[in-house]
DNA sequence: TCCATAATTCAATAATCCTTGAATTATCGA
DNA sequence: TCGATAATTCAAGGATTATTGAATTATGGA
């Protein structure tokens, strides 16, 4: 996976509705879901789901395939796979550390911030 | 890392600069830069530089220090780590597939599409 | 204290993205 | 062909997010 494709995909799950379809459609697997009755699983209007079913399409996260009158979405298994490939190499290349942490890492300063702020 | 969390982070990333200067941070390593050299390395305004630096402390993707006159900036690699982790076991979970291709698993019908279309 | 540096905050504008409801396209069965 | 179902497209509006330049805060040294 590309950067462009990476930022694509990033916005793609950078809000709640689509978040939860991707999860939804990962968890109904390769045969995939109907785009109704995503709509109806989380209430949301067919012209609203539609809208961020065919975001998540453009930025490869999910495929569509029509079936006599529906139109069912699955997840893309490999742009899920690319996306954490991404994360791992090209975005914390060359510093191994960022995914084996050294032993006793000591809390973020943003963390004790949080910490500090309740 | 938690949904809200996780949300944060992607929209964090979901953006050049943003996604420019989380590499650039990764690469810095513990020691971080200062504000100023990161927008200068990547000809950015100052307040524009501030104002995305603002938005990826909030999502706690990097964490800042004041060095005398400098604010340091740094990654925070175990939020890096953290999204990595959710997308593998959170977004992913119960279809270890996601994770463990098939063997000979055939490209996606959005790549069949796009080949097409050229 | 006064000046220069480093960065942030603020206000205004521009650009994007989201939501809604009505209109449209595609498919199936009578 | 007609009516019903499934989904998409379109246009309008509302809401967020990004960018810019000026004003502000914090720090260190003369």
């Amino acid at each position: 996976m590309d950067e462009s494709q990476a930022l694509l995909a990033f916005g793609a799950l950078a809000g709640e509705p689509r978040l939860r379809i991707v999860r939804r459609l990962v968890r109904a697997g390769p045969k995939g879901m109907a785009a109704g009755d995503i709509a109806a699983a989380m209430s949301v209007s067919p012209s609203n789901m539609s809208f961020h079913l065919k975001e998540l399409e453009r930025a490869g996260m999910v495929a569509s395939r029509r079936e006599a009158r529906s139109i069912i979405y699955a997840a893309d298994y490999r742009a899920l796979r690319g996306l954490i490939e991404f994360l791992m190499k090209d975005c914390c290349a060359g510093r191994l550390e960022v995914l084996q942490p050294a032993a006793g890492e000591r809390p973020s300063p943003a963390a004790s911030r949080k910490r500090a702020e309740a």
